[in-house]
Parts: structure tokens; sequence; C-alpha cells
DNA sequence: ATTAATTTTTAGATTAATCTAAAAGTTTTG
DNA sequence: CAAAACTTTTAGATTAATCTAAAAATTAAT
């Protein structure tokens, strides 16, 4: 035991798990160096420190990969962002494109006490506001699958099931245009030159989505 | 503005607001040492930067005691760390003896609107569950005057309002011998020798209290 | 397949917070 | 009131996280 990793630490091995939850290729410097609005040669740094305390999987100009405790430091981290913007929804009435930076906060609290009684205050819930899986105090998710609206084709339906993104800017032209999860929408056009749709909502109405939007919004695969 | 304190800097403040809270003396390098569990030498340079922030008066040699805006700012971490003992009692089912550790990291969580709205959600509480008073929004405090149980006299009543100290072990006790707040005892006996006490109970159970603890015990003046 | 472009790492500094050891200033005390 | 005791400050280092500039390695391109 006797970890217990930094402030920095963390942010870097939840940015690393984020980055590279395509398991295809490693997570590149330059990559967190952007993610984490830091230098390269600061990058540099903090991977080998993360390396030498086996967070990470190291080759030098081959970009870095979490091991097996990163992963479930990342875990770790991402369930608390999670369940805390839940309570910051659910009980203190913020908008869902109020709580990520306040989140990014609580997410480093330190008490495992205090995240599974949390969660049982929550009730145990399996998302968060943004449709983002929960992981449990074991750390698994289970994540419905789920594909981009921009992936789908004219007269296709589906239910919003999340946002990819939490940038408040996209959050709240979403609730602008009464954009939320568990509706049920329709496409009807897809515009060939620049993939922007036409999308009917329950309430009949039709609105436009450029491709920068639908490339954000989560659909139930299975449905 | 721009200001926003570090977390060190945070806990500067609050240290000297608790230890010079009677305002007759200003506060030693020493004692803050001793408060913050660390070095004098430390000590003094931080203090510099607190000064050149006006966060505190200091005079080499003299000692330091907080500015206007260093009350402010000492007011606002107290507020957030009762109000969150207040939530996690209340809402995720901690003992009084559990909370402190846990609160002291979250009281250092920055929105304003955070603390205003897990306020109301709490519905506005006037003391943490140690009894001590929660200051509110602008940092008004209102404390109603209190003496210590160690200052009574034989067959003198009152009531319970406030333990001055969160040491678990304390709590944990007081716990098991059913002392809480709220309580009205009667001191039945006062030990001229070690100043030890006999108190009745309202469930007319007699305990005996060292005055190690009787001087940790606030009782209500006005009553 | 060399050269050019890009990415990554190293080298050397900087800042905040901390420490130890020593010097300077206050207080206490015989 | 001078010497001893204590407190506080300064001086000089250390650690974590960061930066810029330059060197090294990899990848892309002609």
């Amino acid at each position: 035991m006797e970890n217990s990793l930094s402030l920095t630490e963390e942010n870097y091995i939840k940015a690393i798990f984020q980055i590279g939850s395509t398991p295809e290729s490693n997570v590149s410097t330059n990559a967190l160096a952007d993610s984490l609005q830091t230098k390269p040669a600061t990058v540099s740094d903090m991977i080998k420190k993360l390396s030498y305390k086996k967070l990470i999987f190291y080759e030098k100009y081959k970009g870095v990969a979490l091991s097996a405790s990163g992963s479930k430091e990342a875990l770790k981290i991402i369930r608390k962002h999670r369940l805390w913007e839940v309570f910051l929804v659910n009980h203190l009435n913020f908008k869902w494109d109020q709580v990520h930076e306040i989140a990014e906060q609580l997410e480093h609290i330190k008490s495992s006490e205090l995240v599974n009684r949390l969660d049982d205050f929550l009730g145990n819930p399996t998302i968060d506001p943004h449709g983002d899986p929960i992981p449990d105090a074991k750390g698994r998710v289970q994540l419905g699958p789920s594909k981009l609206l921009s992936e789908m084709t004219s007269h296709e339906k589906g239910i919003i099931v999340g946002v990819k993104n939490e940038d408040p800017l996209l959050l709240q032209h979403l609730d602008k245009i009464n954009i939320r999860l568990g509706l049920q929408i329709e496409v009807t056009e897809v515009n060939d030159f620049d993939q922007s749709m036409q999308v009917k909502l329950p309430n009949l109405d039709i609105i436009f989505l450029s491709k920068k939007i639908t490339s954000q919004i989560l659909i139930a695969k299975n449905s």
C-alpha cells in the first residue's frame, strides 16, 4: 500500500485513462500535454515518475498505457467525479453544464468511506448527468453499447443516452433546443454535403444539428 | 480581486483565526508551527507572504493577527468546513467523531455557488455537529453565550451546546457515556482535589467526568 | 533512403513549500 | 541588569511541479 497519489498524479492518470480508452495505441506525450494544458517536457518528467511507481507502462518515445493499478486508480477518480456530479444535479439543483468544474475538485477528496456512503445516499446511480456510466466500488463499469448520432442515417430512430463532452457551451446549447438524455429521436434528414442533420423530437419539433454536435451525442445501440 | 489562496495559505489563515480568536494578543510563530505541525522557520516564511498579501498584520518578532480580508477568508473556510460536516452527519450518516478529517479536505473546494446551495440544501443550519456556529454567507456568526462545564458548581443545571475539540477519541468517549448536544444536565458533585465532576443526565444516570473532559464541554449561558 | 518535419527527451532554471542549522532578538531569572 | 533560556528570523538546501531551449529520436516526404 502506502500509495496516495498527488493531485497532479491523479490528473495525469485520469487523462491517460480518458485519452487512451481506445486500446489500439499508447497515449502520446503531446496528447497528454494538450489534454492537461501543460508542456511536453513537463509530461515527460511526470511520465517517468508514474512509470517508476508502476502506474503506467512506458517505453521511451513509445507513449504510455495504464497498468492494472493505474486503471484502478483512474476508475476510482472517475467514480468520484461522476457521483459528485449526480449529487450536484439531483440534490443541489445545478444544471448539467455547471457541474464539471466543481466535480474536478471534488473528485480528489480522499475517503473511500465517503464515496461509498455518497453512492448509497444517491441511490447507487449507474450513470451521471451526461449519461456516462459510474464505476461501482470495485471499478466495474457497465455501459450499454452506444453509437454516435452522426453515424445514423435517414429515418433511423434511437434514444439519446449520453453526451461525449462536458463543454458547458455544448450542454447549454442542447438545453436550449430541448435535447436531454432519454429522449427518443428520429433522423429525418441528413445533408450529404456537411453531414448536418434534421432530427424529430418526441414533441414533433424538428431541429437542425451540425456534424460538430451530432458527433458528440450518443444513441443507444440495442434498443 | 484575483486572490484565490493556495491550500497552504488557507490552512495558515484558518489556524491563525482559530488560535487567535481571543483578541488579547497576537498569534506567535511557534503557536502556528505547533498547530500546523510544521517548523517555525517555515511559518516565518509563510507569514511574510501572507503579510505581503495583506491578509495579516505582522511585525517582526511580534506575531500576527488577521486583517479584515484575512478574517473574511477564514470565515469562508470555516463556513464550508462546518456545512460539510452537517452534510456528512445528517445525510451520509457519519458519526460526529468521523467527519473532521474529511471536512478538512472539503473546506478547500472553491465555488461560492456550491457552498450557498449546500447551505440551502441542509436547511441553513446554524450549528455544526459539534455545536460550533456556522457563519452565514456574509461571514456573520451568531453564537449563543456559553461557558465551560468545568466552570460550573454543584447543583447547577445547564444545557450542553457544544464541544470545543474535534478529537475523535474525546467524541467517541462522549458517545459511549451518552453525552450529546442539547442534553440538560445537572452537576451533582465537584471533587475539590482534581476538579472531576459527577453529572446527572436526563435519564437520571450519574456519570463521572474528569477535568480534562469538563473543560471541553460548552454549556449555554443564558438558559 | 536521405532529408525534412515532427515528436519526445534532456538540460538547466524557477516557484512554492518545506527543512536544518545558525544567527539575531526577546524574555525571564537569579 | 546581565546571563541564560527561549523565540523568531535568516541562510542555504531540498522536493514537486513546472517552464524554455536545445538535443535526440522517430516519422513523413520527396
